[in-house]
DNA sequence: AGACTTAATTTACAATGTGTAAGATAATCA
DNA sequence: TGATTATCTTACACATTGTAAATTAAGTCT
């Protein structure tokens, strides 16, 4: 049930990591990440510069260890509704319904590292996970083929699927989420579901 | 016919730019952005540094500004079939297979800038560019109204949309272009046209 | 061809940022 | 309380940045 591996961290620690993260948000808000400087953080943050070191090796290390704990939180949150037992399509849309439910709680956070055009990584990551999910969709949907219905290769429409997907999402949250995510996650389904209807 | 501007350049302000042009593209395929400094870029150039702030204000700058020439490139490849009488759906496909096509011929510069997860600019760039094309589209084919055949707020389809084509693309790219840009074209359009089929 | 104009080079400098080290201090743990 | 570990302080060598001034080289124009 729990990680088998829980080190019991050191609560210093934590706060330093946590309050090194809500500078760095916070001066993502504010300036490109050009601009950024382990100086900058470590004052914001009121940890001293030498501290950052203890547990980043530099500012795009820092950013990947922040993409991993966002994609752990995502997958959480995305995987929460697999159990069930309903029709695909249903399971799904209740899939993206959490998903987004899970960015709007979280829209100051999600807004900056997907919204920024300077921090790619936490898009790239995103993508790569939902992928996973979408190649699996439209596997199982085409049976063992290589192509889909519509004879398209496999490859392109999983290309196609996700970038929609996450693209979709992006866009949604640059624009301060103006759907509830019920309503988009309805009518994400309808745009992707009449392309496998296709005979 | 010819551009009313035309302010006759330096032979020497373009050899320039091109050698840092060449040599920043060159190193983006060894290291991460992050390593390139000015000071690399105008060694690789054998141009001196100083010479460097005479034509550029900083890296990103310098980014933009070939972003900037890429997004006008793509613009004529990407019109040049639009004046076109045939049917509006030949009319686009033929304009995804000439974009392609001028993407496969410089294939080492676009596989460096739309696939290196460092230099989003350029993806940010041609998504700006493609999502007009797309709305243009979208309005068209709904006529006046603000959603689609399907009920589906226009936004929502644009986003869909173009986010579809931009990562196809670019998944299509990072991929080695697997696939001839006629037939990639092909699958792209049919599976963005089972949408609009949809009452 | 020679005079004019503009680009590139050279050298220099101040300011900032990076990454690491050693020892002192403070918070946590057992 | 005593031991452990994180953070702080100070310091240092080095790279990078952006700008300035004077010089050299290349291109332009008549």
């Amino acid at each position: 049930m729990t990680d088998p591996a829980k080190p019991r961290v050191d609560p210093r620690v934590l706060r330093t990591r946590q309050l090194l993260k809500d500078a760095l948000i916070d001066l993502l808000q504010e300036m490109d990440l050009e601009k950024i400087s382990v100086n900058r953080i470590a004052e914001r943050a009121t940890i001293n510069r030498v501290t950052f070191y203890l547990h980043y090796r530099d500012i795009p290390d820092m950013l990947e260890k922040m993409a991993d704990d966002m994609v752990e939180d995502i997958r959480r949150v995305w995987n929460q509704s697999e159990a069930n037992d309903r029709t695909p399509e249903q399971t799904e849309s209740r899939m993206l319904v959490h998903l987004l439910e899970h960015i709007a709680a979280h829209s100051k956070f999600y807004k900056i590292v997907l919204g920024s055009k300077r921090t790619p990584i936490f898009t790239e990551r995103l993508l790569k996970m939902l992928s996973e999910s979408i190649a699996l969709r439209i596997e199982r949907s085409g049976s063992d083929l290589a192509f889909t219905k519509s004879g398209t290769p496999k490859d392109i429409a999983i290309w196609y699927g996700s970038a929609a997907l996450i693209g979709t999402i992006v866009a949604w949250v640059r624009n301060d989420m103006p759907y509830s995510p019920a309503f988009l996650a309805k009518h994400f389904a309808i745009m992707t579901k009449t392309n496998d209807a296709v005979e």
